[in-house]
RNA sequence: UCCGCUGUAGCUCAGUGGUAGAGCAACCGGCUGUUAACCGGUUGGUCGCUGGUUCGAGUCCAGCCGGCGGAGCCA
C-alpha cells in the first residue's frame, strides 16, 4: 500500500511508494519514457513513467494527456540530482480523474491583459504561488507579532452608516431601508475598541471608489490596523518600525524559496531592521527641490516624489509632520506648530511607496467637534465616536498598513494585481 | 477623468494600398533522461466594431469599444 503524500513532505519518503493526487502541468517524452510534472498544491515533482512500467494503452493515452488534467500517481520516491528538488517519482500506476483539454496557460509568455482575463487559472502557475504564499506569510508574521506583544483582535465593521472621511470615496449599497457604505479604514472602531481594550488591531478588506488606474491602487485592499491606548506620537513610529522589521524578517527567513523563485534581491530586503530614518514633510519639500522637482509647498507627495525620497535610503523611512490641511480630521496638530500634524506615513524603498499612513488622534473634545464641522461632516453621525473623548479621552495613536503595497514591496512585484488572488480593479472584476 | 501606446490564429507577434504569415499551443507521427525538450507533418482567420476614401483597405481617415502604460487621488 503506498500513502498520500505532498510533494512539500516528499523529502521524507525516499525509497517509499507514496500516492501523489494532483494535476499535470507539463509532460515531455522520449519514446518509451514520459516526464511528468506532477503539481499537487504544495509543489511540483518530476514522475517518470517508462513503458515497461504500466499497461502499454494506458501509456500511449498519457502521451495526449492535456496540460492540468488531474491525475493520482503511484510510485517510489528516489533521489536525483538532475531534479531541482532532489527528488522524483519511479511511476508504476497512474489513475486520470479527470482529463483536460485545451489548458489556455502556456509556457510562453503571456501579456497581461490575457493572463487577469484568466486569473483563476494563473493562480496555479509558480510565481503566482511565490506570491500569495508570501502574501499568506505576511499576514501571518502581521498577527504573531502584534498578538506576542500585547494587542487584540478586535474586527471592525464592513458595512458602515457613514463615512469616515466624506462619502465620495465610497461604494454605496442598500441596507434594507437605509444607505450603507463599505469601510474605507477601520480607523474610527478601533479608537473604541482602544479604550475597550487598550491595545488592539483590525485586519481585513477595506474598499475605495477611487477612480484610480496605477500598479498601487485596489478597489479592495486588506489593510491591518492597530491602535493603542496611552501611546504618542514616538511611541507609535517604534512600534510600527518594530512590527515591519519583524514581517520582512520573518519571510527571509520562512520563505526563501519562495524570493528566490521570484527573482528577489534579498539583501536589499536584509537591511530592513528597526530604526528607520525620520524625516520631516518640510525636509522632505527641501529634498525633492534639491535634485529639481518643481514642487508646490503643502501639497501631498505624488508616487514619483516619494521614489525620489526613498532612493537616497536603504530602509523604509518616516516622513512626519505632514501640513494639517490635508490630512484627515482625527489627526493631532503638533503642539509646537499647529499647521502640522504628529502624523507620519512610511514609504518602503526601492520606489514602492506609501505602505503606512499613521499617527497620533485627537483627543480633546473640543478641537475633535471643531474639526468634525470644519471638514462639513454630519455631527450626529459621530456622537459616539465623540462619546470616546467624553468618557475617559487618552492620548492615543495607530496606524495602517496596506497588505497588498506590503507584499508588492517584499516580493519585489511591479503591481499589487499580483498580490491578491483575486484583485478588483478599476476595469475589472472578473473573474 | 486626462495623456500616451495598442487591438491580425487559442497565445505572443510580423505584415511597404494589390493572393492572410511565423513561433508556441492544439491534432497526427518519431525519439529511453527531458527541463520553455527535440525532429517531421496537419489543422486553425468576422484582421475589435461601425462608417468613409479608393478600381482595390489588415494597411489611409472618422467615431465607438476593449487592453496596456502613466498622471491625479490614495494605503
Amino acid at each position: 500500500m503506498s500513502s498520500w503524500v505532498r510533494v512539500e513532505d516528499i523529502g521524507a519518503h525516499e525509497g517509499e511508494k507514496v500516492e501523489l493526487r494532483g494535476w499535470l502541468a507539463r509532460i515531455r517524452s522520449s519514446g518509451k519514457l514520459h516526464f511528468m510534472q506532477i503539481r499537487d498544491g504544495s509543489g511540483i515533482i518530476q514522475a517518470v513513467v517508462t513503458k515497461q512500467a504500466i499497461d502499454p494503452e494506458l501509456f500511449k493515452s498519457l502521451k495526449k494527456l492535456g496540460t492540468e488534467s488531474s491525475l493520482v500517481v503511484r510510485g517510489t520516491v528516489t533521489a536525483d540530482d538532475r531534479s531541482k528538488l532532489g527528488f522524483e517519482i519511479q511511476a508504476d500506476e497512474v489513475e486520470i480523474v479527470s482529463e483536460a483539454e485545451g489548458y489556455p496557460i502556456t509556457p510562453k509568455e503571456h501579456g497581461e491583459g490575457f493572463l487577469m482575463d484568466n486569473r483563476h487559472l494563473w493562480i496555479r502557475q509558480r510565481k503566482q504561488h511565490a506570491a500569495l504564499r508570501i502574501r499568506a506569510t505576511i499576514m501571518k508574521a502581521m498577527q504573531d507579532w502584534l498578538d506576542d506583544n500585547g494587542f487584540l483582535r478586535v474586527d471592525t465593521p464592513i458595512l458602515t452608516p457613514a463615512a469616515c472621511e466624506g462619502t465620495t470615496t465610497l461604494f454605496e449599497t442598500e441596507y434594507f431601508e437605509e444607505k450603507a457604505y463599505l469601510s474605507q479604514s477601520g480607523q474610527l472602531y478601533n479608537e473604541a475598541t482602544a479604550a475597550a481594550f487598550g491595545k488592539v488591531y483590525t485586519f481585513g478588506p477595506t474598499f475605495r471608489a477611487e477612480k484610480s488606474k496605477t500598479r498601487r491602487h485596489l478597489m479592495e485592499f486588506w489593510m491591518c490596523e492597530p491602535e493603542m491606548a496611552f501611546c504618542d506620537f514616538e511611541m507609535n513610529m517604534e512600534i510600527q518600525e518594530q512590527f515591519l522589521s519583524y514581517v520582512v524578517q520573518t519571510v527571509l527567513e520562512k520563505r526563501a524559496f519562495e524570493l528566490d523563485v521570484l527573482e528577489r534581491d534579498t539583501e536589499k530586503l536584509a537591511q530592513v531592521k528597526a530604526p528607520f530614518p525620520r524625516i520631516t514633510y518640510d525636509e522632505a519639500v527641501e529634498r525633492l527641490k534639491s535634485k529639481g522637482v518643481e514642487f508646490e509647498d503643502g501639497n501631498d507627495f505624488g508616487a514619483t516624489d516619494e521614489t525620489l525620497l526613498s532612493e537616497d535610503f536603504d530602509r523604509p523611512i518616516f516622513v512626519t509632520h505632514f501640513p494639517t490641511a490635508i490630512k484627515a480630521f482625527y489627526m493631532k496638530p503638533d503642539p509646537k506648530n499647529p499647521a502640522r500634524v504628529l502624523g507620519a506615513d512610511v514609504l518602503a524603498p526601492e520606489g514602492y511607496g506609501e505602505i503606512i499612513g499613521g499617527g497620533e488622534r485627537i483627543a480633546d473634545l473640543e478641537l475633535l467637534e471643531q474639526r468634525v464641522k470644519e471638514h462639513e461632516l454630519p455631527v450626529d453621525s459621530y456622537q459616539w465616536y465623540l462619546d470616546l473623548r467624553r468618557y475617559g479621552s487618552v492620548p492615543h495613536s495607530g496606524f495602517g498598513i496596506g497588505l497588498e503595497r506590503t507584499v508588492a514591496w517584499i516580493c519585489g512585484l511591479p503591481h499589487v494585481r499580483e498580490t491578491i488572488p483575486f484583485p478588483r480593479m478599476l476595469t475589472r472584476m472578473y473573474p
